[in-house]
DNA sequence: GATCATTTGCGAACGGTTCGCATCTTGGAT
DNA sequence: ATCCAAGATGCGAACCGTTCGCAAATGATC
C-alpha cells in the first residue's frame, strides 16, 4: 500500500464510505511508521483535523481491520496496536528497555509452526509470535 | 510441584505468609489442570472456602506469580490464564473452535527464536508463542 | 439540491483487574 | 498459650482501554 491514494481507492472499492476523519486516519496509517496504538493515532489525526474523537479513531480501526486493511495486535502493554495489512507476513521482537519493535520473518520457524499443529492433528488458522529482548552489547 | 504439601513449603522458604485461603488457591492450583481464569479459580475455591473474594483471588495470583510459583498467560480471550510454574517450558495451540488449549516443546523452534535474536543484535529474554488451529480431519 | 442510510462526537457503560480502607488473621516473640 | 505488629481480607469503588447509545451531522445516490 504505497499511497494515501490506493488506500482510498480500496476502500471504495470495499464499500467502505469516506468521510473526512476517515481519510485522516488513513493517510496516518499509510504514512506514518511503526505500530501505534489508537491513542497515538488520534494524536497524529487530531493534528490535520480539529473534529475527530477517540471513538471514531477506534471504529474506523475496527472496520479497516474486518476489511482485512489493518491488522491489530495486542502487545503486552495492555493496548492495542496497529499497522497496515498488505505487506509481507513478519512476527515481532520487543525490546524490553526501549520498547522498540523490531520486524521478522523466518521461513523455517513458519513452517515448524505449521509442522507441529499438523503433529497435534491440527489446521493451523494463525498464531501469534513475539520475542522479548535486550540490545546485545 | 506435585503436592499441595510441598507447594505451601515452598510458599513457606519464600516468606509467603499463609492463610486459609491462600492454601485453598494453593490447592486449586496444584490439584486442578488445565489454564484456568481468574474466575475459574474463584469459582473451584469457594467450592472449599465460604470466605473469599475474587480480589483476593487475583492478589494471591500476583503473588505466586512474582514468586515465580505461577505463570501468567494473556490469552486473546482478553482474560489473564494461570498455570504452576516449574514445569518443563512450553508453548500453547489454542483451538479456534472448541477454546480446547494444547501444550507442546519444539526444541527446534526455542533454538531459531535464539538465533533470529540474536540475528538482530538482541539477547532474548521471553517469548510468546501461540498456535490458532482447528482440528484437522 | 433533496433524501436517507451511515457516521460522528459526546459521555456513559463495559469488563477485567487493581486499589483504599476498615477489619481480621497470621506468625514470631514473650 | 498470649500478645502484637505486620500483613492479608472483603467490600465496593476506581481504573483503563475499548465499546456503545443517541441525537446531530455528513456523504453517496438520485
Ligand atoms: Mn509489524
Ligand atoms: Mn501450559
Ligand atoms: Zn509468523
Ligand atoms: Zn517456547
Amino acid at each position: 500500500m504505497a499511497s494515501v491514494e490506493s488506500f482510498i481507492a480500496e476502500c471504495r472499492i470495499k464499500g467502505i464510505k469516506l468521510t473526512g476523519q476517515r481519510r485522516v486516519i488513513a493517510q496516518v496509517m499509510v504514512e506514518g511508521q511503526g505500530h501505534p496504538n489508537a491513542e497515538q493515532i488520534h494524536a497524529d489525526a487530531a493534528h490535520q483535523h480539529d473534529r475527530i474523537s477517540l471513538a471514531t479513531v477506534y471504529r474506523t480501526l475496527r472496520v479497516l481491520r474486518d476489511a482485512g486493511m489493518v491488522i491489530e495486535h495486542a502487545f503486552p502493554d495492555g493496548r492495542c496496536h496497529y499497522e497496515l495489512a498488505g505487506r509481507p507476513h513478519h512476527d515481532h521482537l520487543i525490546d524490553k528497555e526501549s520498547g522498540a519493535i523490531v520486524e521478522f520473518c523466518d521461513p523455517e520457524i513458519e513452517r515448524l509452526q505449521q509442522a507441529i499443529a499438523l503433529r497435534l492433528g491440527y489446521r493451523l488458522t494463525g498464531h501469534r509470535l513475539e520475542l522479548y529482548g535486550v540490545r546485545a552489547r
